[in-house]
DNA sequence: CATTAAGCGAGACGGTACGTCTAGTCTTATG
DNA sequence: CATAAGACTAGACGTACCGTCTCGCTTAATG
C-alpha cells in the first residue's frame, strides 16, 4: 500500500505536498532567523527551494503563509486543563499561554502576526476568526463547566474574567515587554480566586 | 512683526522648523488615509514638500518619525485624575483610554508602533522608554496616592493591579479587536473594587 | 460517410489533426492581432483549446509552429508565371511577390520570421531550406528558361539579376519600409530589360 | 583642471555618463555573445555595475538600448566617397557596406535591429528616422553630385538605382545570409554602369 | 471482449525576466 | 550650512511565460 498523498513535481494530484511543507517551514525559519521584515516571499522561495508563482498560487501574501504556518500549533499548545479544579487549572493554563508567547517558535509568530494586524484589517479578521477565537472558546469552556461544577456563580461573567487573566498577560507581552514569569501568573489567578472567594461570601 | 522661526530653503537659521512639522504632519496623515504600510519616507517627503534628504538628516526611521508625531499626545490626552476618591478616577482613567485607543488619531499611532514594535526591538525599547513607561508611572501614581490615602492597603501591589487594569483594556484593542466601552472599564473597575473590599473586610 | 480522420481526444489513431489545425490556426490569428511577442506558447494552447504538452510533443519551439503554418504558402502565392515573354512575366512575378510581402497573412508570417531569423541561426538555416531556397529555385528557372528560349544570352548571371530584382523588393518591405507599387516593380523589370537591351546590342 | 563630466553617484550634475556609457557597452558585448535574446535589462544591469531602475530611467526597452548603443557607428563606418569618379567610389561604398553589415559588432547590431524591427513598428519608425533614412541620403548625395558632375543624366531615378545597388546588399544579408564578397559588389556596379553606359548611347 | 498503449486536456512545478516600487546614499545649486 | 532636487545602487514586489512533469480520460488495435 501507499502513502495516500505521493511526491510529484506539479500535476493531476494537485497541490504538492512538499512545496506547501517547504514554504510553511521556510517562513517559519526566516521569521525566527531574521524576524517579520526579513519574511520575503523571495527568501521563502529561494530557501524552500519553490518557484515565486507556487507560493502566489496558493498564498495571497506572506502573512498567510505565517498564517498557515502557525496551523494548530496553537490548539497543540494551549490545550486547556480540566482536572475538575478551577483554580489550579487556571494556574497551569496561564503558565502555558505565557510560555506559549515568550518562548516557543509558534508564540514568536503569533506575535508578529498580532503586530502585523494592528495595520491590516484583513489579516485581523483572519486571525481571529481562525485562531484566537477558537481559543478563546476552549478559554470559556474551562470556566463555564467550573461553573456548572459550582465552582463558580452562576450568573459569572465569563468574558470579563477571561479579559482580566488572559489580556494581562499578552499585556505584558505586548506592550510592556516585560517577563512573564510563573509568579505573575499564579498571582493572577490567586487575585481571581480571592474575588470569587469574597463573592461567595456575601 | 513675523513670526520667531521663518520659512527658508536651507540656511544658517539651523534646522528648518518648517520642515519638521510638514514631516510630522505629513505621516499622520498617511497614517490615518493609507495606514501603517502608506506611510513611506517617499510618501511623506512628497507630501511635506521637502527633500528626502532632510528627513534621513533628523529621523533615523518612518518609525521614529511616527515616534515623534506621538510627542506628547499622551501624556495630554490621558492625564490621570486625582479627586481623591480612587474608583471613581479609574472609572474616568480607564474610559479615558479606551476613547483614546479606539477613537483618536494620536491613538492610532500608538496602536501602529504597538503593532510594528512586535517586529522591531528597536522600536520597542524606544516606544516603552519614551512613552509606555512614563504613562505607566503617572498611572502608578494614582495607586499610589490612593494607598497613601488608605484607600489601598500598604502592601498593596500596584503593578499587577495595573496589568490587571489597563492590561485588559490594551488586550481588547490590539488582540481580540472587541470594542471598549463604558461598561466594559467600569466593570473592571467594579471587580477591581469589590476585590479589595473583601480584602479589607479580612 | 465519414472524414478520414476522426476527432478524437488522444488515442491510437496517432496524432490528432485537429489540434494541429486549431495550433497554426491560433498562431496565425495571434500573430495577426497582437504581433509576434504575442505570439506565445501558452496563448496558442490557450486559443486553440490544446495542452501546452501537445503543442511541445510536435514542435520544438513557437518559430517551428509558424514555418509549419506558412506551409505551402509561399509555394501558392508565387507561383512562378511563365507565359514565353521574359519581362511580362517577371513585371506580374513581382508585383504579386510585392502583394504577398506586404497585403497578404502568409507574407506577414514570413516577414515575421525572417525578422525573428536574423535573431536565431538554426530558425535562419530552416527558412532558407525549406522556404527561401525553394522559392529562389524557381524564380531561377523563370530566367533559365528565358536563356534556353533565348531571350537571355547564354552566360548570364541568374543569381546577379535575382539578387537585384528580388532583392529590391525585399529591401523596400524590410528594411526602408516603403511601399512597393506597381510602378516601383515595374520600374525594376524596364531597368532590367533596358540593361539586357544595351548588352544584346553590344 | 577637471574633465567637464566628474565621476559621482547620481546627484544634481544630473544624468551619469558613466552608468550610461556601461550600460551600452554591456548591451553590446551581450549582443555579441549570446545574442538577442541573451540582451536583457536584468543581464545588462548586472554586468554594467548599474541598478534596473537606472536603466528604465533613461531607455524605455532594451531595443532602445541598442538603437543608443548603435550611436554614431553607422556614420562613421559607412562615410560616403566623394573622388568624383562615382563607379570607383560606389564599388567603395558597397564594399564597406558589406563589411560594415557582416563583419562588424555594430553590424551585428544593426541586423538585429532590423530583425526587431519587424516584430515592432515603433522601433521600426525609430530606426529609419535616426539611422536608416539619414545613411540613405547620405548615400544619395553620392548620386546627386555625380548628376552634377554630369555623370549621370539630369533625369537619373536616385531612388531606383539606391534600391537596386544597396537592397541587393541587404537581401543577401537578411534574407538569403549569402556571403557579401568584393565580387559581387563590384558585379553590382558594373551592371549598373553598363547599363547607364547604354542609357547614354541611346 | 477485455486489455493495452498512445495521444490528449489539464494544470502544478522550478525557473527567468519583466517593469515597478521604496529604501537609503550621495552630490550639487540655492538662499 | 540646511535645504530642495534628484540620480544613484540595491533588492523585493507581483506577473507572465518558459519548458518539464505527471495524471486520468478516451479510444482503436491487439490478444
Amino acid at each position: 500500500m501507499s502513502s495516500e498523498v505521493r511526491r510529484h513535481h506539479g500535476n493531476r494530484h494537485g497541490r504538492s505536498e512538499a512545496a506547501r511543507a517547504a514554504v510553511l517551514e521556510a517562513a517559519d525559519d526566516l521569521l525566527a532567523e531574521k524576524g517579520f521584515a526579513g519574511v520575503t516571499i523571495e527568501g521563502i522561495a529561494a530557501r524552500a527551494g519553490v518557484a515565486k508563482q507556487t507560493i502566489y498560487r496558493w498564498w495571497p501574501s506572506k502573512v498567510e503563509i505565517l498564517l498557515d504556518a502557525l496551523g494548530s500549533d496553537m490548539v497543540t499548545a494551549l490545550e486547556p486543563v480540566d482536572s475538575g479544579d478551577l483554580s489550579g487549572d487556571l494556574r497551569r493554563y496561564l503558565r502555558r499561554l505565557a510560555r506559549f508567547l515568550t518562548g516557543s517558535d509558534p508564540g514568536a509568530v503569533l506575535r508578529a502576526l498580532v503586530g502585523q494586524a494592528q495595520h491590516d484589517p484583513d489579516l485581523a479578521a483572519r486571525l481571529r476568526v481562525e485562531h484566537l477565537q477558537p481559543q478563546r472558546e476552549r478559554e470559556a469552556v474551562m470556566l463555564r463547566e467550573a461553573i456548572a461544577r459550582g465552582e463558580l456563580p452562576a450568573g459569572f461573567d465569563v468574558d470579563l474574567a477571561l479579559d482580566r487573566l488572559v489580556g494581562a498577560v499578552y499585556y505584558r507581552v505586548l506592550v510592556t515587554g516585560e517577563p512573564v514569569p510563573v509568579a505573575f501568573t499564579d498571582g493572577l489567578v490567586a487575585a481571581f480566586v480571592a474575588e470569587q472567594g469574597q463573592s461567595a461570601s456575601r
